[in-house]
DNA sequence: TTTACTTTTGCAGCATTGTTGCATTTGTTG
DNA sequence: CAACAAATGCAACAATGCTGCAAAAGTAAA
């Protein structure tokens, strides 16, 4: 699907800032962060622009947010794969690659008396296969 | 163990700031903000002071941080039960309650061949007893 | 295609948080 | 208590989150 068809699915205009980052995610298969981007795009918006888009994007849904770190932000499309409640996603220590995992397999201990779970965010760190070389 | 033992265990020097934070974190039981801490302790010092403390007491591993958001950051003390390498924590939608939960009855899902792992940050996010009252 | 309207963008600006260097103060050990 | 090592407070700067507003871009209808 093109970034073109997805924005439309959402109700969202179509401006070239969203089109640039739904493409590049798509290109890069694995999550990227803001800066990575703008590597990616060049210095063609501003700050703010990115920072909206990213929060528009994230709120329609189509891409999600992942954070590793409190300095480390990396987003990714969201797919059929990555739709479910439970997030998983891996994060290599060497290379700071970071990949959404199927969520399949995953259990998640009991919570205590009384508590409810909505969703959860599980983030599996070590080194990639690429680093493991 | 008193704060005093805690710190001399760990070859740190024993200042009333370290004293103040692990006293308060073994106070509240569940996790807190710096935010929380300053309403607790006072403004008593500095900004500064606070984020190098804090940076100390989790390289010695007295405390670890717990990372909900990149804008909501928690601290809580280490203990035997948070010590593997699997750290689960429940984070409380509606009053932002953070609490460590013990790593038992945690499967993770495999990893694609060539990956290794070194340990886990779970997150599991829901409504807590209070809350669901 | 042009017009009118809605939404997004860029810019300026401010708040919060992360981080460092350096002089002063505090804690430790003999 | 003296001497030394380490932590603290202050100043300062970087990065990021966030908002208001005027200008620009996208959309839909004539």
């Amino acid at each position: 699907m093109t970034a073109k068809d997805i924005l439309h699915k959402h109700n969202l205009i179509r401006t070239s800032c969203r089109q640039s980052i739904i493409d590049t995610l798509t290109d890069a298969g694995v999550a990227i962060s803001e800066e990575e981007i703008k590597q990616i795009i060049g210095d063609t918006y501003d700050r703010t622009t990115l920072y909206r888009t990213f929060k528009t994007l994230v709120e329609s849904g189509i891409i999600h947010k992942i954070v590793v770190d409190n300095q480390l932000v990396k987003y990714a499309l969201s797919t059929s794969k990555t739709d479910s409640e439970n997030h998983v996603h891996f994060y290599c220590n060497n290379c700071g690659l970071v990949e959404c995992l199927p969520g399949a397999g995953l259990i998640i201990p009991e919570l205590p008396d009384g508590y409810t779970q909505t969703n959860t965010e599980l983030i599996i760190k070590g080194n990639c296969k690429n680093c493991n070389r």
